[in-house]
DNA sequence: AAGTTACTTTTAAAAGC
DNA sequence: GCTTTAAAAAGTAACTT
């Protein structure tokens, strides 16, 4: 009974990184718009947004460049493949005559990941029993949790799938699927998805 | 002293400004959205709360006054979507939906998820359906709730639903449009709905 | 009625309005 | 606060076919 749905969720979640955010800083000033006439495939409208935007394939990112030599990096699913696209980022910019010197700097802002605890979840429940929790199906069939450590947020559903996000590092992942299916079988929040 | 008291004068008038405006603005919105005076009391009460903690500061008088009034209903348990009252306003339900957040946490306001049940008098209402029929709606949400399948769908979508299924079952049939539009959802989702429901309870209805 | 696309929620950073 | 990027979850919406 209540042991087999703790090994159940205990052993079953799993958690996968979906994107990683992150700052790059390069040490020293870029010229955007003379990136923007040389690098094809940018898109550099200042009027919209002072950043300029390259889009990469392979590890499929995409970068805000902007002229303090700072950049934004999305959409890599691992750290290896953030690493792999700033390095290819500064080899497609000398490639077309821009000088970057410095090595770049580095910095993981915000990892979403997906993950699964593998039991239905009693939203209502959880939302009257669970601290710094809001759901409003009006709005969003998801719950949103605020959980204080790790420092994340998590989207809850009713399928026992969630969105982790909100992490620097990518261990914090699995501790909040973690931490927050276990406080989920204690509150009782839990029905297993297969019986017996 | 007296500089003092010409600031705290100051600071009251435009206090009693702003709600002054803010009580023409609930005047107006309490009309068009046929607030029963509970309601229209109740928000005030919250709208002054927030002025008094100085909550309306670089928000709009509209939007605060708009999260207020849903606040409210949320709490009476009178059923008003964000839309509904977003559409009287000049506010976005965005704007709405992020001051009704923060009237909900600066003054400690507690709300209970809301509750399709809620709901179906006003649609049942709105399309001259019996009381019979709204009986016979609330046990089937009541059912579904018991039942777990309705987490995370649109109170006023399940309603709709199980008016719908209500409705047929008493021979007192009404159309998807009709139901989907008195309950501000679109014709697809009382769809989903009224299927899922009818699965998982096995209910059976009149072939159509 | 099925399929598409797209928007709702959350997160973080960049420079500037 | 906003603007731009990406991504997942599940529900709802708006068009096409």
């Amino acid at each position: 009974m209540v042991t087999d749905i703790k090994r159940e969720i205990d052993l079953r979640p799993t958690t996968k990184i979906e994107n990683i955010v992150a700052t790059v800083i390069l040490d020293q000033s870029l010229d955007l718009n003379l990136i923007e006439s040389r690098v094809p495939n940018v898109s550099y409208q200042p009027d919209q947004f002072p950043g300029l935007i390259l889009r990469l394939e392979k590890p499929k990112t995409t970068a805000l460049i902007f002229k303090s030599g700072k950049m934004v990096v999305t959409g890599a699913k691992s750290t290896q493949q953030l690493i792999d696209a700033v390095k290819k980022i500064i080899k497609l910019l000398r490639k077309y005559g821009i000088k970057i010197v410095s090595k770049p700097r580095i910095q993981i802002q915000n990892i979403v990941a997906s993950g699964d605890i593998n039991a239905y979840i009693n939203l209502e429940r959880a939302a009257y029993l669970l601290e710094d929790s809001m759901y409003e199906p009006e709005q969003f069939p998801g719950l949103i949790h605020r959980m204080r450590e790790p420092r994340v947020v998590l989207l809850i559903f009713s399928s026992g799938k969630m969105v982790i996000t909100g992490a620097k590092e990518e261990s914090e992942v699995e501790t909040a699927v973690r931490n927050i299916a276990k406080k989920l079988l204690d509150l009782d929040c839990l029905l297993p998805k297969k019986s017996e | 002293k007296l500089r003092r008291w010409q600031a705290r004068s100051r600071i009251q008038s435009s206090i009693e400004r702003n709600l002054a405006q803010a009580m023409n603005e609930l005047d107006r919105l309490s009309d068009q959205l046929n607030l029963p005076r509970n309601v229209k009391e109740e928000a005030a009460r919250i709208y002054r709360r927030a002025v008094e903690k100085g909550l309306v500061r670089g928000r709009s008088i509209e939007s605060v006054i708009a999260a207020a009034i849903y606040a409210a209903c949320r709490e009476l348990k009178i059923p008003r979507t964000l839309d509904e009252i977003a559409k009287h306003t000049k506010s976005s339900r965005k704007d709405i939906a992020r001051c009704y957040r923060l009237l909900l946490k600066e003054l400690d306001i507690k709300v209970q998820t809301s509750d399709p049940i809620d709901f179906i008098p006003r649609i049942a209402h709105a399309l001259n359906l019996s009381g019979s029929v709204m009986k016979k709606a609330a046990e089937i949400l009541h059912r579904a709730r018991s039942l777990g399948v309705t987490a995370g769908n649109d109170p006023a979508g399940l309603a709709a639903a199980a008016v719908y299924i209500a409705a047929q079952l008493s021979g007192e049939r009404r159309t998807q449009k009709e139901i989907a539009h008195v309950a501000g959802v679109t014709e697809v989702t009382v769809r989903n709905r009224y299927k899922e429901l009818a699965k998982e309870l096995g209910i059976d209805l009149p072939t159509t």
